[in-house]
DNA sequence: TATAGATTATTTGTATACAAACAAATCGGT
DNA sequence: ACCGATTTGTTTGTATACAAATAATCTATA
């Protein structure tokens, strides 16, 4: 008797990529302190931060998020009196994006939450399977041109 | 000289997490035959061909979808005529959901695309790789309830 | 240098994701 | 049998995700 079902959803990488990914996302939102913030603006202010200044398209690719996406997440954090935006007198087509104060202010006082947020994340792993773990992640991450012509 | 930069953006589960599963996502797009459907309605008519006939709200528990996500997600795929719903005669609050003729036909037809689909997802990674990476991130998908109060 | 092609930012439209609030129905304990 | 608590499905609102189209600008090369 041949069984039908070979196909288990509960084993496929997408499936559980996509569940492990909401488990972050309930720790991030536990976690991070700011119950406003989401962790793509947490992800956007962490770069500006390394870098100072940065155009947005060039921030959207540092941060894996695409044009549009990119648009409404600079768009809220500047609402919210985060960041700022200036035209790029080199190239008018683009927008230098940089902390302000109160974005400063606010991400040297939440990064320390980040490191906890992937340690939890994390948690239900050995630290020698965590390790492996980001390791092999980290190559599933990586989308090769082959693939994907971007 | 202390460098500022502890929090590696790079380093961290969930914007790996997040990358994985996009470059997942762009993957099943591109193989999964049909332009139209995506990833969570191909997870709905899966666990259909499993089981049959399920209500709403548990199809849901069982593809991880919250009730309003997977509102929309059934009413497409009703929509597209590929699924029937019928209220359940011993609880009036429940919707009986079931695959129809379309809806068997098409998944039969493109569940063999599934496990291509996985196999490219890890397709970067030994076997012996894949093995312990699924094995791992099987851990990192179970939400436990001291951490979720469900 | 003229212009075809590429890049940047924006807008629109569809599809998740999920919190919150709601009505209808069911369940559990007294 | 009653009634408070729970469950199911729906709706609304905000925030990703991304394709596709567009306007403005820049780049490369013939």
């Amino acid at each position: 008797m041949v069984p039908k079902k070979q196909y288990v959803l509960e084993r496929q990488a997408g499936h559980l990529l996509r569940r492990a990914h909401q488990r972050h996302s309930y720790i991030f939102q536990e976690n991070i302190g700011d119950p406003q913030l989401t962790p793509l603006q947490f992800a956007a202010l962490v770069k500006l931060r390394d870098l100072g200044e940065v155009s947005q398209n060039h921030l959207g690719r540092l941060t894996a998020m695409d044009a549009a996406t990119m648009q409404g997440v600079i768009k809220r954090l500047a609402v919210r009196g985060l960041i700022d935006r200036r035209p790029d007198p080199h190239d008018r087509r683009r927008l230098i994006l940089s902390l302000n104060k109160e974005g400063n202010k606010l991400i040297e006082h939440l990064i320390q939450y980040g490191g906890k947020i992937t340690e939890q994340t994390l948690e239900p792993l050995t630290s020698n399977e965590q390790r492996i773990f980001l390791d092999l992640l980290f190559k599933l991450a990586q989308l090769n041109e082959t693939e994907r012509k971007v």
